[in-house]
DNA sequence: ATTATTACTAGAACAAAATTCTAGAATAAT
DNA sequence: ATTATTCTAGAATTTTGTTCTAGTAATAAT
Protein backbone atom coordinates (compact mmCIF):
# COMPACT_ATOMS: atom_id res chain seq x y z
CA UNK A 1 0.00 0.00 0.00
CA UNK A 2 2.44 2.13 0.94
CA UNK A 3 4.46 1.62 -2.18
CA UNK A 4 1.01 2.27 -4.50
CA UNK A 5 0.39 5.38 -2.27
CA UNK A 6 3.87 6.58 -3.60
CA UNK A 7 2.86 5.54 -7.45
CA UNK A 8 -0.62 6.39 -6.63
CA UNK A 9 -0.29 9.96 -5.37
CA UNK A 10 2.88 10.49 -8.29
CA UNK A 11 1.53 9.74 -11.51
CA UNK A 12 -2.34 8.79 -10.43
CA UNK A 13 -3.90 5.11 -10.54
CA UNK A 14 -3.98 4.52 -14.42
CA UNK A 15 -0.33 5.75 -14.84
CA UNK A 16 0.88 3.47 -12.38
CA UNK A 17 1.07 -0.03 -13.45
CA UNK A 18 1.27 -2.92 -11.41
CA UNK A 19 4.35 -4.42 -12.65
CA UNK A 20 6.00 -1.00 -11.14
CA UNK A 21 3.97 -1.86 -7.74
CA UNK A 22 5.00 -5.54 -7.86
CA UNK A 23 8.60 -4.93 -8.70
CA UNK A 24 9.03 -2.13 -5.78
CA UNK A 25 6.74 -3.95 -3.06
CA UNK A 26 9.05 -6.79 -3.94
CA UNK A 27 5.59 -9.09 -4.30
CA UNK A 28 4.10 -11.63 -6.35
CA UNK A 29 0.85 -11.47 -8.75
CA UNK A 30 -1.06 -13.84 -6.99
CA UNK A 31 -0.04 -11.93 -3.37
CA UNK A 32 -1.29 -9.07 -4.76
CA UNK A 33 -4.64 -10.27 -6.45
CA UNK A 34 -5.04 -12.14 -3.51
CA UNK A 35 -5.36 -9.49 -0.75
CA UNK A 36 -6.58 -6.62 -3.11
CA UNK A 37 -8.49 -8.44 -5.95
CA UNK A 38 -7.25 -5.61 -8.20
CA UNK A 39 -5.68 -2.57 -8.85
CA UNK A 40 -8.32 -0.33 -7.79
CA UNK A 41 -8.68 -2.72 -4.88
CA UNK A 42 -5.14 -1.12 -3.42
CA UNK A 43 -6.81 2.33 -4.44
CA UNK A 44 -9.75 1.69 -2.59
CA UNK A 45 -7.98 0.40 0.98
CA UNK A 46 -5.85 3.48 0.63
CA UNK A 47 -8.31 5.50 0.41
CA UNK A 48 -11.39 4.31 3.29
CA UNK A 49 -7.88 4.43 5.59
CA UNK A 50 -7.00 7.65 4.63
CA UNK A 51 -10.71 8.81 4.96
CA UNK A 52 -10.60 7.30 8.20
CA UNK A 53 -7.68 9.23 9.44
CA UNK A 54 -8.69 12.58 8.43
CA UNK A 55 -12.33 12.77 9.90
CA UNK A 56 -10.40 11.05 13.48
CA UNK A 57 -8.22 13.91 13.21
CA UNK A 58 -10.88 16.51 12.45
CA UNK A 59 -13.30 15.14 14.91
CA UNK A 60 -10.70 15.13 17.72
CA UNK A 61 -9.24 19.04 17.10
CA UNK A 62 -12.79 20.00 16.49
CA UNK A 63 -15.33 18.68 19.55
CA UNK A 64 -12.41 20.18 22.56
CA UNK A 65 -13.86 23.56 21.41
CA UNK A 66 -15.61 25.74 23.38
CA UNK A 67 -16.76 28.35 20.73
CA UNK A 68 -17.93 28.76 17.48
CA UNK A 69 -14.90 30.49 16.29
CA UNK A 70 -12.10 28.42 18.35
CA UNK A 71 -13.23 25.27 16.68
CA UNK A 72 -14.24 26.04 13.10
CA UNK A 73 -10.56 27.75 13.17
CA UNK A 74 -9.35 24.40 14.55
CA UNK A 75 -10.83 22.45 11.64
CA UNK A 76 -8.95 24.77 9.37
CA UNK A 77 -6.21 24.76 10.92
CA UNK A 78 -6.37 20.71 11.61
CA UNK A 79 -6.72 20.15 7.74
CA UNK A 80 -3.50 22.72 7.29
CA UNK A 81 -1.18 20.75 9.12
CA UNK A 82 -2.64 17.51 7.44
CA UNK A 83 -2.01 18.12 4.00
CA UNK A 84 1.11 19.62 5.11
CA UNK A 85 1.92 16.77 6.89
CA UNK A 86 1.43 14.00 4.17
CA UNK A 87 1.08 15.35 0.82
CA UNK A 88 0.98 12.06 -0.80
CA UNK A 89 -2.13 10.90 1.16
CA UNK A 90 -4.04 14.13 0.65
CA UNK A 91 -3.05 14.65 -2.93
CA UNK A 92 -4.04 11.05 -3.62
CA UNK A 93 -7.83 11.40 -1.52
CA UNK A 94 -8.09 14.79 -3.19
CA UNK A 95 -7.60 13.62 -6.94
CA UNK A 96 -10.59 11.49 -6.49
CA UNK A 97 -10.19 9.23 -9.29
CA UNK A 98 -11.22 6.45 -7.47
CA UNK A 99 -13.54 4.28 -8.86
CA UNK A 100 -15.04 3.15 -5.57
CA UNK A 101 -16.74 -0.56 -5.56
CA UNK A 102 -20.33 -0.58 -4.45
CA UNK A 103 -19.21 -1.91 -0.55
CA UNK A 104 -16.65 0.33 -0.31
CA UNK A 105 -19.24 3.32 -1.46
CA UNK A 106 -21.81 2.21 1.06
CA UNK A 107 -19.06 1.73 3.96
CA UNK A 108 -18.08 5.46 2.94
CA UNK A 109 -21.32 6.87 3.01
CA UNK A 110 -21.85 5.42 6.63
CA UNK A 111 -18.63 6.92 7.72
CA UNK A 112 -19.30 10.27 6.54
CA UNK A 113 -22.72 9.97 7.94
CA UNK A 114 -21.13 9.56 11.01
CA UNK A 115 -18.74 11.83 10.90
CA UNK A 116 -21.62 14.36 9.14
CA UNK A 117 -23.77 13.58 12.42
CA UNK A 118 -20.97 14.56 14.83
CA UNK A 119 -20.05 17.86 13.20
CA UNK A 120 -23.49 18.90 13.19
CA UNK A 121 -24.18 17.96 16.76
CA UNK A 122 -21.17 19.70 17.96
CA UNK A 123 -22.66 23.01 15.32
CA UNK A 124 -25.78 22.79 15.88
CA UNK A 125 -25.88 24.72 18.89
CA UNK A 126 -23.59 27.78 17.90
CA UNK A 127 -26.07 28.43 15.25
CA UNK A 128 -28.88 28.27 18.36
CA UNK A 129 -27.18 30.39 19.96
CA UNK A 130 -26.94 33.03 17.05
CA UNK A 131 -23.17 33.13 16.72
CA UNK A 132 -22.57 31.30 13.47
CA UNK A 133 -25.04 31.95 10.75
CA UNK A 134 -27.95 29.13 9.76
CA UNK A 135 -27.14 28.08 6.26
CA UNK A 136 -28.42 24.81 4.43
CA UNK A 137 -26.31 22.07 6.10
CA UNK A 138 -24.59 21.22 2.57
CA UNK A 139 -23.03 24.72 2.78
CA UNK A 140 -20.97 24.18 5.71
CA UNK A 141 -18.56 22.13 4.83
CA UNK A 142 -17.53 24.37 1.37
CA UNK A 143 -17.87 27.35 3.20
CA UNK A 144 -15.28 26.67 6.04
CA UNK A 145 -12.82 23.62 4.46
CA UNK A 146 -13.40 24.92 0.18
CA UNK A 147 -10.53 27.56 0.64
CA UNK A 148 -8.22 25.33 2.31
CA UNK A 149 -8.48 22.37 -0.02
CA UNK A 150 -8.09 24.62 -2.55
CA UNK A 151 -5.21 25.79 -1.21
CA UNK A 152 -4.17 22.33 -0.90
CA UNK A 153 -4.57 21.57 -4.36
CA UNK A 154 -2.38 24.49 -5.78
CA UNK A 155 0.31 23.29 -3.48
CA UNK A 156 -0.18 19.80 -3.86
CA UNK A 157 0.22 20.27 -7.63
CA UNK A 158 2.93 22.64 -7.37
CA UNK A 159 0.90 25.80 -8.61
CA UNK A 160 1.47 27.45 -5.26
CA UNK A 161 4.76 27.44 -3.18
CA UNK A 162 3.15 28.33 0.19
CA UNK A 163 2.39 25.36 2.15
CA UNK A 164 -1.22 25.45 3.89
CA UNK A 165 0.11 25.13 7.19
CA UNK A 166 1.66 28.83 6.04
CA UNK A 167 -1.43 30.32 5.17
CA UNK A 168 -3.35 28.07 8.29
CA UNK A 169 -3.81 31.59 10.30
CA UNK A 170 -5.31 33.49 7.23
CA UNK A 171 -7.81 30.99 6.09
CA UNK A 172 -9.04 30.01 9.71
CA UNK A 173 -9.82 33.78 9.95
CA UNK A 174 -11.48 33.69 6.44
CA UNK A 175 -13.23 30.84 7.03
CA UNK A 176 -14.56 31.71 10.34
CA UNK A 177 -15.55 35.77 8.81
CA UNK A 178 -17.59 33.79 6.17
CA UNK A 179 -19.84 31.90 7.96
CA UNK A 180 -19.97 33.54 11.55
CA UNK A 181 -23.50 35.74 12.37
CA UNK A 182 -22.69 40.03 12.45
CA UNK B 1 -15.18 15.43 -28.47
CA UNK B 2 -18.42 15.72 -27.44
CA UNK B 3 -18.77 11.87 -27.41
CA UNK B 4 -15.96 11.61 -25.43
CA UNK B 5 -16.83 14.21 -23.12
CA UNK B 6 -20.37 12.93 -22.08
CA UNK B 7 -18.17 9.13 -21.53
CA UNK B 8 -15.86 11.08 -19.30
CA UNK B 9 -17.78 12.73 -17.55
CA UNK B 10 -19.88 9.68 -17.03
CA UNK B 11 -17.36 6.99 -16.48
CA UNK B 12 -14.25 8.84 -15.90
CA UNK B 13 -11.22 8.55 -18.61
CA UNK B 14 -10.10 5.29 -17.35
CA UNK B 15 -13.37 3.45 -17.61
CA UNK B 16 -14.10 5.13 -21.06
CA UNK B 17 -12.82 3.42 -23.80
CA UNK B 18 -11.59 3.93 -27.06
CA UNK B 19 -14.12 1.42 -28.38
CA UNK B 20 -17.46 3.07 -27.21
CA UNK B 21 -15.94 6.25 -28.15
CA UNK B 22 -15.31 5.09 -31.92
CA UNK B 23 -18.78 3.90 -32.08
CA UNK B 24 -20.94 6.64 -31.16
CA UNK B 25 -19.08 8.56 -32.40
CA UNK B 26 -18.39 6.94 -35.81
CA UNK B 27 -15.08 6.94 -36.44
CA UNK B 28 -12.29 5.10 -37.25
CA UNK B 29 -9.35 4.25 -35.02
CA UNK B 30 -6.91 5.46 -37.79
CA UNK B 31 -8.58 9.31 -38.04
CA UNK B 32 -8.52 8.99 -33.97
CA UNK B 33 -5.45 8.54 -33.13
CA UNK B 34 -4.66 11.08 -36.70
CA UNK B 35 -5.97 13.53 -34.98
CA UNK B 36 -5.68 13.51 -31.36
CA UNK B 37 -2.66 11.24 -30.75
CA UNK B 38 -3.93 8.89 -27.65
CA UNK B 39 -6.93 8.45 -25.80
CA UNK B 40 -5.37 11.15 -22.96
CA UNK B 41 -5.29 13.34 -26.23
CA UNK B 42 -8.74 13.91 -26.41
CA UNK B 43 -9.11 14.67 -22.44
CA UNK B 44 -6.21 17.24 -23.34
CA UNK B 45 -8.52 18.83 -25.85
CA UNK B 46 -11.48 19.09 -24.23
CA UNK B 47 -9.35 20.13 -20.98
CA UNK B 48 -7.64 23.22 -22.55
CA UNK B 49 -10.30 24.13 -24.62
CA UNK B 50 -12.91 24.17 -21.62
CA UNK B 51 -10.26 26.34 -19.67
CA UNK B 52 -10.18 28.62 -21.68
CA UNK B 53 -13.95 29.06 -22.24
CA UNK B 54 -14.58 29.29 -18.12
CA UNK B 55 -11.47 32.01 -17.74
CA UNK B 56 -13.04 33.82 -20.76
CA UNK B 57 -16.60 33.85 -18.99
CA UNK B 58 -15.21 34.62 -15.51
CA UNK B 59 -13.35 37.57 -16.51
CA UNK B 60 -15.94 39.03 -18.84
CA UNK B 61 -17.91 39.09 -16.08
CA UNK B 62 -15.29 40.58 -13.51
CA UNK B 63 -13.96 43.10 -15.62
CA UNK B 64 -17.22 45.38 -16.07
CA UNK B 65 -17.57 45.54 -12.10
CA UNK B 66 -16.82 48.85 -10.62
CA UNK B 67 -16.49 47.88 -7.02
CA UNK B 68 -15.17 45.29 -5.19
CA UNK B 69 -18.23 43.93 -3.82
CA UNK B 70 -19.84 43.46 -6.78
CA UNK B 71 -16.75 42.11 -9.01
CA UNK B 72 -16.57 38.99 -6.42
CA UNK B 73 -20.01 38.29 -6.42
CA UNK B 74 -20.17 38.58 -9.79
CA UNK B 75 -17.09 35.83 -10.21
CA UNK B 76 -18.83 33.83 -7.38
CA UNK B 77 -22.46 33.87 -9.45
CA UNK B 78 -20.44 33.55 -12.79
CA UNK B 79 -18.82 30.41 -11.08
CA UNK B 80 -22.43 28.90 -9.81
CA UNK B 81 -24.18 29.69 -13.38
CA UNK B 82 -21.16 27.95 -15.42
CA UNK B 83 -21.06 24.93 -13.40
CA UNK B 84 -24.88 24.27 -13.40
CA UNK B 85 -25.25 24.94 -17.17
CA UNK B 86 -22.55 22.47 -18.24
CA UNK B 87 -22.65 19.90 -15.58
CA UNK B 88 -20.44 17.78 -17.88
CA UNK B 89 -17.56 19.99 -18.65
CA UNK B 90 -17.45 21.23 -15.11
CA UNK B 91 -17.08 17.70 -13.72
CA UNK B 92 -14.32 16.69 -16.29
CA UNK B 93 -12.39 19.86 -15.03
CA UNK B 94 -12.46 19.34 -11.75
CA UNK B 95 -12.05 15.38 -11.72
CA UNK B 96 -8.39 16.32 -12.72
CA UNK B 97 -7.45 12.91 -13.76
CA UNK B 98 -5.85 14.16 -16.94
CA UNK B 99 -1.99 13.45 -17.46
CA UNK B 100 -0.90 16.55 -19.68
CA UNK B 101 1.76 16.38 -21.84
CA UNK B 102 4.31 18.28 -21.46
CA UNK B 103 3.57 20.79 -24.48
CA UNK B 104 -0.28 21.07 -23.00
CA UNK B 105 1.08 21.59 -19.90
CA UNK B 106 3.35 24.88 -21.05
CA UNK B 107 0.08 25.84 -22.70
CA UNK B 108 -1.79 25.94 -19.84
CA UNK B 109 0.88 27.58 -17.36
CA UNK B 110 0.53 29.88 -19.82
CA UNK B 111 -2.73 30.95 -20.12
CA UNK B 112 -3.10 30.59 -16.00
CA UNK B 113 -0.50 33.34 -15.65
CA UNK B 114 -2.24 35.64 -18.25
CA UNK B 115 -5.36 34.92 -16.24
CA UNK B 116 -4.10 35.82 -13.40
CA UNK B 117 -2.70 38.82 -14.72
CA UNK B 118 -5.97 39.84 -15.65
CA UNK B 119 -7.90 39.50 -12.37
CA UNK B 120 -4.68 40.91 -10.99
CA UNK B 121 -4.79 44.04 -12.63
CA UNK B 122 -8.22 44.70 -11.69
CA UNK B 123 -8.22 43.44 -7.98
CA UNK B 124 -4.87 45.48 -7.54
CA UNK B 125 -6.77 49.03 -7.74
CA UNK B 126 -9.51 47.70 -4.28
CA UNK B 127 -6.50 46.21 -2.43
CA UNK B 128 -4.90 49.67 -2.73
CA UNK B 129 -7.99 51.94 -1.93
CA UNK B 130 -8.34 49.23 1.17
CA UNK B 131 -11.53 47.90 0.45
CA UNK B 132 -10.15 44.23 0.09
CA UNK B 133 -7.52 42.76 2.14
CA UNK B 134 -4.09 42.51 1.17
CA UNK B 135 -3.31 39.03 1.50
CA UNK B 136 -0.75 36.81 -0.46
CA UNK B 137 -1.78 36.21 -4.12
CA UNK B 138 -1.94 32.50 -4.23
CA UNK B 139 -4.88 32.89 -1.53
CA UNK B 140 -7.47 35.37 -3.52
CA UNK B 141 -8.70 32.52 -5.90
CA UNK B 142 -9.22 29.92 -3.16
CA UNK B 143 -10.93 32.44 -0.87
CA UNK B 144 -13.07 33.82 -3.47
CA UNK B 145 -13.99 30.42 -5.45
CA UNK B 146 -13.01 27.65 -3.11
CA UNK B 147 -16.28 27.49 -1.42
CA UNK B 148 -17.73 27.48 -4.90
CA UNK B 149 -16.04 24.80 -6.42
CA UNK B 150 -16.81 22.83 -2.93
CA UNK B 151 -19.72 23.04 -3.55
CA UNK B 152 -19.78 22.20 -6.91
CA UNK B 153 -17.76 19.14 -6.59
CA UNK B 154 -20.28 17.70 -4.33
CA UNK B 155 -23.18 18.48 -6.43
CA UNK B 156 -21.79 17.14 -9.51
CA UNK B 157 -21.22 13.98 -7.44
CA UNK B 158 -24.66 13.65 -6.29
CA UNK B 159 -23.11 14.09 -2.44
CA UNK B 160 -25.77 17.39 -2.67
CA UNK B 161 -29.36 18.12 -3.97
CA UNK B 162 -28.47 21.78 -4.05
CA UNK B 163 -27.50 23.46 -7.32
CA UNK B 164 -24.70 26.12 -7.22
CA UNK B 165 -27.52 28.21 -8.94
CA UNK B 166 -29.21 27.49 -6.36
CA UNK B 167 -27.15 28.84 -3.44
CA UNK B 168 -25.31 31.23 -5.80
CA UNK B 169 -26.15 34.34 -3.39
CA UNK B 170 -25.11 32.98 -0.06
CA UNK B 171 -21.64 31.92 -1.46
CA UNK B 172 -21.24 34.87 -3.28
CA UNK B 173 -22.00 37.02 -0.08
CA UNK B 174 -20.08 34.78 2.55
CA UNK B 175 -16.67 35.24 0.08
CA UNK B 176 -16.87 38.99 0.33
CA UNK B 177 -17.03 38.88 3.93
CA UNK B 178 -13.91 36.47 3.55
CA UNK B 179 -11.80 38.97 1.64
CA UNK B 180 -13.35 42.02 2.70
CA UNK B 181 -11.28 45.06 5.14
CA UNK B 182 -13.56 45.68 7.90
C1' DA C 1 2.19 -36.27 15.69
C1' DT C 2 -0.44 -36.42 11.64
C1' DT C 3 -3.77 -35.01 8.76
C1' DA C 4 -6.92 -31.58 6.88
C1' DT C 5 -7.91 -27.11 5.92
C1' DT C 6 -7.07 -22.69 5.07
C1' DA C 7 -4.23 -18.72 3.88
C1' DC C 8 -0.97 -17.27 1.06
C1' DT C 9 2.74 -17.03 -2.82
C1' DA C 10 4.27 -17.71 -7.44
C1' DG C 11 4.37 -16.89 -12.12
C1' DA C 12 2.67 -18.73 -16.61
C1' DA C 13 -1.39 -18.18 -19.38
C1' DC C 14 -5.24 -15.30 -20.80
C1' DA C 15 -8.14 -11.46 -22.17
C1' DA C 16 -9.14 -6.86 -22.90
C1' DA C 17 -8.05 -2.66 -24.47
C1' DA C 18 -4.85 0.90 -26.28
C1' DT C 19 -1.96 1.86 -29.93
C1' DT C 20 0.73 1.13 -34.21
C1' DC C 21 1.08 -0.02 -38.93
C1' DT C 22 0.09 -0.49 -43.77
C1' DA C 23 -2.82 0.61 -47.38
C1' DG C 24 -5.88 3.25 -49.67
C1' DA C 25 -9.21 7.53 -50.39
C1' DA C 26 -9.78 12.70 -50.35
C1' DT C 27 -8.02 16.93 -50.65
C1' DA C 28 -4.57 20.50 -51.65
C1' DA C 29 -0.54 22.26 -54.05
C1' DT C 30 2.37 22.81 -58.17
C1' DA D 1 -2.55 16.23 -64.52
C1' DT D 2 0.55 14.91 -61.20
C1' DT D 3 2.49 14.93 -56.88
C1' DA D 4 2.30 15.64 -52.02
C1' DT D 5 -0.24 15.81 -48.01
C1' DT D 6 -3.85 14.99 -45.05
C1' DC D 7 -7.09 11.96 -43.54
C1' DT D 8 -9.74 7.41 -43.05
C1' DA D 9 -9.91 2.36 -42.42
C1' DG D 10 -9.32 -1.65 -40.02
C1' DA D 11 -6.15 -5.59 -39.32
C1' DA D 12 -2.14 -6.63 -36.52
C1' DT D 13 0.50 -5.80 -32.43
C1' DT D 14 1.63 -4.53 -27.80
C1' DT D 15 0.69 -3.46 -23.42
C1' DT D 16 -1.34 -4.31 -19.23
C1' DG D 17 -4.70 -5.91 -15.98
C1' DT D 18 -6.47 -10.15 -14.38
C1' DT D 19 -7.30 -15.19 -13.97
C1' DC D 20 -5.77 -19.83 -13.30
C1' DT D 21 -3.24 -23.75 -11.71
C1' DA D 22 0.11 -25.39 -8.81
C1' DG D 23 2.68 -25.31 -4.99
C1' DT D 24 4.19 -23.83 -0.03
C1' DA D 25 3.58 -22.13 4.67
C1' DA D 26 0.54 -21.65 8.56
C1' DT D 27 -3.14 -23.04 11.42
C1' DA D 28 -6.69 -26.14 13.21
C1' DA D 29 -8.59 -30.64 14.06
C1' DT D 30 -8.15 -35.48 15.27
Amino acid sequence: MEVSLAHFSDVGIEQTNVGDILQDADCSVGSLYHHFGSKEGIAEALFVEGVDHFNTGVLSALLPCGTASSGIKAMVTFCCEWVTDQPQLAAFLLSREIKLSESARLELREKDRAFGQSTYDWFAPHVQSGQVQALPTALYMPLICGPTLECSRMWLSGRSTRSPRAVAAILAEASWQSVKKF
